[in-house]
DNA sequence: TTGCTTACTGAGTACCTACTAGGTATTAAC
DNA sequence: GTTAATACCTAGTAGGTACTCAGTAAGCAA
């Protein structure tokens, strides 16, 4: 019979799949505050009511955290434009028949990162960071770029003469406003700026 | 008389205004590769030559060393892009008679940040770092948002409809480019794709 | 009730962090 | 040649870093 133990019962204990989900809800935040570099495994631990040992339990380790974290938002994201634009997930991105616009996907986007500027500021910090060869999320961020500007392209091919540059200046304009709105979100609203961009950007000339 | 010093007289011993200055563009080079929550002090040093308490005597502590840096770099910038204009650098903001126009600062922006990756990366990182408002480097950059939509929109003023909406649109442009620039450096060749952007930007309707 | 799995802990490792105190050696001024 | 200024040093402080190890107890199935 011991009547202090060592051990504390306080601490919820949670099935993994829900840890695993605060961890990275937690981490999300943390890393949009301070970046990669400047994330601590002891703050994420300590947001999650958790010792250190017993999160890396969860996400093996720091690099491993950050991964799992941008998987994480992917997907989520994913779910979330394809609802806003009124498609099945598997058909956002693929071939046949076309269903959206480019300004469609953009206005969609837009308004899907006006209503979490927390998100839009991790992969921000992240996109920046990420630059340097060898961050743990240079690769991710490299193909992603690739991919943004491949689907962009796609979306306007035959529709425009330069379907390629207007996806580089699209892809360009977004995060450039996104960030200008992060910074001074009182002065500038996401959507009506983009709109008057895509005005700007899209109209025909002539 | 003492035939081994503990105090090393191979290190160079040079003038403060000189050694500064080097600190100043190794740290600009470091923080550009990890930001400056991932600067450390020694990597500073190291790179210097010097220990950490050596180099400490020239700038102080870690956050006056980045205000430093950014000063340090608007004052070369200034000078540059004066010089590239063709115009002294007291009369590059200055009121008056427009002596240029928003498309030739923009171009001669970017022909100067083409030739200068490692500090446009440092820029890139530390605008996206310092979106917390815990940053040290956070005002300062709210402050060169401002001045920089400030100076862009009293360039088109009185050209265009909406002078502040296009200065806000240049603005994210340019950093958006160049984002994707410094990510593939061989794929996007900055100044082709400025122009091309440009090109859509400042065309008028009709 | 037993036994297995697993979420989680405390203690510890090896190392890095910015920064200070106090001293030495070099340089420049006179 | 002497003195004053200063560039830079060694040593140390107090704390943070990711991560490992071995163990404990909670939860579940039989």
């Amino acid at each position: 019979m011991q009547t202090s133990s060592p051990f504390r019962r306080d601490r919820a204990r949670l099935p993994a799949a829900e840890r695993r989900r605060q961890i990275l809800e937690m981490t999300t935040r943390l890393i949009a505050e301070r970046g990669f570099w400047g994330l601590s495994m002891q703050d994420v631990a300590d947001g999650c009511g958790l010792t250190v040992p017993g999160m890396l339990h969860h996400v093996g380790s720091k690099d491993s955290l950050l991964v799992a974290v941008l998987e994480y938002r992917d997907e989520e994201d994913a779910r979330s434009l394809a609802e806003k634009l009124g498609l099945p997930v598997h058909q956002l991105w693929a071939e046949g028949p076309r269903r959206v616009t480019l300004p469609e996907v953009c206005s969609a986007l837009v308004r899907r990162n006006a209503e979490q500027p927390e998100i839009v500021r991790l992969f921000a910090v992240l996109e920046a960071e990420s630059l340097a060869p060898g961050h743990p999320a240079h690769a991710y961020f490299k193909a992603r770029q690739r991919r943004t500007l491949d689907q962009f392209t796609a979306l306007s091919d035959g529709d425009v003469a330069d379907p390629r540059e207007l996806a580089v200046q699209v892809a360009a304009l977004m995060d450039g406003l996104q960030i200008q709105w992060l910074r001074e979100p009182e002065t500038i609203d996401l959507v009506t700026a983009w709109e008057a961009a895509a005005a700007r950007l899209f109209r025909v000339p002539g």
